[in-house]
DNA sequence: AAGTGGTCTAGACCACACA
DNA sequence: GTGTGGTCTAGACCACTTA
């Protein structure tokens, strides 16, 4: 673990410990230098990569302050798929419904980077929130990247077991979402009638050195997605 | 302009000159060490913050790679309101249908962290994209803040205005969305029919001081509602 | 082993907020 | 004016990739 990183974690820690509300002001970078002893730029580091994740806010010639605005049952957009870190007050479960090897077509091999006689894993589920179906998922990994699974691993957190199992470094994904009609076989599986609305999210994921390794279709059952997103707009 | 901002902004016009795609190698941080005489921090600097826009990924021990994988018609969800920029392939208008000052309700003078007896501006206008309704958006903003607005100001940007005219300066947002079915007045102004699918999005924007200025609702027409997000996952 | 990006430090200097 | 965050530098050392 990094020293900006622990030093984040724990900056983190300590406003949920102590229950910090938006706009609570944090010890100044001086105060943050002398208790973490570490440089100037480990703790503006350590600072940046907080206020990325959306939990502070920097002012300059004034201070450093907490960012705790979230509604209750809204579920965090960009993390929550595959992480369960994020979702703590959600109970989310999930039922395979396939699980095989298969060949990808060209929008899928298009995707992965790879060609239409490669292998992908085929993974489709759906997951439940709260006892609750929250979405459809159907996901095509590169099996030459994501080298085995089974029903097991895909019933869990199938990110998990690629980042501690497979010990591959997960570093960026890109996601197109849309709303639209649902079809008779989407209300099929998530309790809900044709025409009604969805959210329908296409997200390709990549390793650290750029290799698309997953491409999911997810459909979201309309009721259950309350999404958040935090961002910050400055340079 | 600070070092760091001008030698991503060089980059990035670089990229796009020539038209690199993904994938493609930028040369090594020596290389744009001598060319911007600059130390290796403040590329560094330059290039976290193109990575956080989603134009590069950086890969220890390789190199610093273009990323550019967008769909065409998608709309960046992150940088579409108020903002220009970004939408160059798009044309947006606005016809304002609404433009006063009143008194908050109780969950705009919550959101804007202000009473309900303060002022605020209320503009309430439909986006045309392409020609077609893109949303339905209701804006109030803390005339605290925004001392002034008028039609000629609210038809156009009204960031760039609070921006440059008003030389206030955006920090953060949060953004709210859910999914569900189109109100029949909505419906009215979009041109659509009562009970198709729409995206609701609820966004309050703060300046860098953490101070709320602007609580915004949008009702997106779901027929030209195609967005895209770029996020980077690792630390 | 060589190449390349990332972390960390100490310190000078700058920009902004607030009283 | 004082306090506080931000930028920038030079350089040491570390971690990962590639061949």
């Amino acid at each position: 673990m990094l020293k900006y990183q622990a030093i984040a974690n724990e900056i983190k820690q300590f406003i949920e410990d102590n229950d910090l509300q938006q706009g609570h002001k944090l010890p100044v970078l001086e105060s943050l230098m002398s208790q973490f002893k570490a440089s100037k730029s480990t703790i503006i580091n350590a600072l940046d990569l907080l206020e990325k994740k959306g939990d502070v806010y920097q002012v300059r010639g004034s201070g450093i302050f907490v960012r705790r605005h979230r509604r209750k049952g809204y579920i965090n957009l960009l993390s929550n798929q595959g992480f369960k870190k994020d979702l703590d007050n959600f109970q989310i479960t999930s039922e395979v419904i396939e699980l095989d090897v298969r060949k990808p077509n060209s929008e899928v091999a298009d995707s992965l980077n790879i060609h239409i006689h490669d292998d992908v894993y085929y993974v489709k589920r759906i997951r439940y929130i709260n006892g609750k179906t929250l979405c459809l998922e159907e996901s095509f990994f590169n099996k030459a990247i994501v080298t085995y699974l089974n029903k097991e691993i895909v019933s869990e957190s199938i990110f998990n077991y690629i980042q501690e199992g497979l010990g591959l470094k997960i570093g960026f994904s890109d996601l197109y979402i849309h709303v639209d009609k649902l079809t008779a076989e989407e209300g099929k599986y998530l309790g809900l009638n044709e025409g009604v609305p969805k959210l329908f999210a296409e997200t390709i994921f990549h390793l650290t050195n750029g290799q698309p390794f997953d491409f999911s279709k997810v459909t979201y059952n309309y009721e259950q997605s309350h999404f958040f997103i935090q961002e910050n707009l400055h340079d």
